[in-house]
DNA sequence: ATGTCC
């Protein structure tokens, strides 16, 4: 049997890019790694395997934990993490969710071509510059009384159609139309609401971005029309998540997991793994209020998109409509859901790995993503009609010197992942170390010079943070995705103008 | 990721 090992954990190749950490001692489950020779030797590198193994503590955790090949380590879990749990008798847990509470991306597609776009660049980068709040602290599109923000936790992007930033049709094309009808916006803390009054409709930080792309390959083309895309045709990516509201959403309920569940706390190998058990008053409470914040994201990225389409109007002296600019998906990267999927059971009806089922139930699980992207194949019952027949749209965004992927949910994920794929490219070196390896000024004047994109960014250091050399090779992520059958490549993008925080 | 510490 082919081995990998590093440091104590002793890696089993099953096949071709699907790596095991054998189930043993107080594991619930065996731990599988999806990864390439090559993205293993960079997931070997930090703590990612560790913290996958700790997952597999976690009280019901069902069938495997699992590492998708942009994995890297987080806090407690790691990014890139999927772990499912029983809603009965398992628990849910913050730090498999991530801080920053459906963190995700949208594509918002055109009838424009790179040909329309070319001259207008640096009047774009700079108008979108303008108009999308972004950077650190405050400062919104929309300015949020206390019965505003209640509204929005309550009904996500049902709110945006009623205020006239949405239409039906994006509301439409948007993971769960958009909102959650389990929030409850009574879970999040004063504190919470009050950081996300003043940044409802903005991009943040980091790794968030906005980017107008051109679309340069198409790999199905009977998927890519069905998604209306096709070559050389101008699209643009929104990157971000539920700012101050979801990062305080997750301190306030790991404080709460540490005072209130101390035992289950002591029980796992790892703090930051932080779980509260299924059918708890503060499950409940933290995925209501989860829920919530998953709702403030999704008006988020509706907002900045509505700014993109005045922007857009406002430069090319058209109607959005008339450039025909709309949503082709909004994908949520870092959150916990209740679905229901299909495991294979023991005599007694535990749940066990395929190779030792008896026979096959349907279970709730709260399916954690984190770093994490769902890819449901055609037929599963939460697709939008538009993709019912053809797989879900999954963008997994590169970075600012790469370009991006659409994919579609492919016909393996559902036996693989809980129905996931990737959802990036994955850091190679810490924020710190990227500062000291880049300049952000540097790096702009050549990604204008050689490559034709124009940058605009709040902060050069951030520039730095997230220069092209600071990520692992995106094309060797969704290579690995595709050919698991997880997530299928449909086309490719680069990138034109990028604004970020 | 994040008013990068209550």
């Amino acid at each position: 049997m082919e081995t990998r090992e590093f440091g104590d954990i002793e890696l089993r190749r099953v096949r071709e890019h699907v790596w095991e950490i054998p189930q043993e001692g107080e594991m619930n489950a065996p731990a599988r790694v999806l990864a390439s020779e090559a993205l293993l030797d960079h997931i070997g590198d930090d703590k990612t395997l560790e913290q996958l193994r700790n997952a597999t503590h976690l009280p019901g955790i069902t069938k495997h934990a699992i590492c998708m090949p942009d994995g890297h380590q987080g806090y407690g879990f790691p990014v890139g993490g999927v772990g499912a749990t029983d809603t009965t008798d398992g628990c849910i847990s913050p730090g498999a969710v991530g801080y920053d509470i459906n963190c995700g991306v949208r594509m918002m597609t055109t009838n424009l071509t790179y040909e329309d776009l070319q001259g207008h660049e640096e009047e774009l980068v700079d108008a979108l510059f303008e108009a999308v709040p972004s950077g650190l602290g405050g400062g919104g599109v929309v300015k949020g009384d206390a019965e505003t923000i209640e509204d929005i936790l309550a009904r996500g992007m049902q709110w945006a159609v009623d205020a006239g930033y949405a239409t039906d049709d994006d509301l439409a094309h948007c993971e769960d139309e958009g909102f959650r009808d389990d929030a409850r916006p009574e879970f999040v803390s004063q504190k919470a609401k009050d950081r996300g009054r003043n940044q409802i409709g903005s991009l943040g930080s980091g790794n968030h971005f906005l980017e107008v792309q051109r679309v340069t390959d198409v790999y199905r083309e009977d998927v890519a029309e069905s998604f209306g895309l096709e070559a050389d045709q101008i699209v643009v990516l929104i990157h971000c998540g539920s700012r101050g509201l979801g990062h305080q959403t997750c301190t306030d309920y790991l404080r709460r997991i540490e005072k209130e569940h101390k035992d289950l706390l002591d029980d796992l190998p790892d703090k930051e793994l932080a779980a509260a058990p299924a059918g708890s008053e503060l499950a409940e409470e933290y995925y209501g209020a989860m829920c919530a914040a998953i709702n403030f994201a999704w008006v988020n990225r509706q907002l900045i998109m509505h700014r993109t389409r005045e922007v857009f109007a406002d430069v090319f002296d058209r109607d959005w409509r008339d450039m025909e600019m709309r949503l082709l998906y909004d994908v949520a990267h870092n959150i916990a859901k209740k679905e229901v999927h299909e495991v294979g059971v023991d005599p007694e009806g535990r749940p066990v790995r395929d190779g030792d089922a008896v026979e096959r139930e349907e279970r709730e699980l709260y399916v954690h993503r984190k770093g994490a992207t769902r890819a449901f194949p055609a037929g599963r019952p939460e697709l939008p009609p538009a993709y019912a027949d053809v797989g879900q749209p999954v963008i997994i965004p590169g970075s600012m010197g790469a370009g991006s992927y659409v994919l579609r949910g492919g016909d393996q994920s559902l036996d693989l992942t809980f129905g996931s794929t990737a959802h990036g490219a994955g850091r190679l070196m810490s924020r710190t170390k990227a500062k000291q390896e880049y300049w952000g000024e540097t790096v702009q004047d050549e990604l204008r010079e050689q490559e034709k994109i124009y940058v605009k960014a709040q902060s050069g250091a951030t520039v730095a943070e997230e220069a092209p050399g600071v990520y692992k090779d995106v094309d060797e992520v969704v290579r690995v995705s595709d050919e698991l059958g997880i997530g299928d490549k449909v086309a490719r993008t680069f990138p034109v103008c990028n604004i970020k925080g």
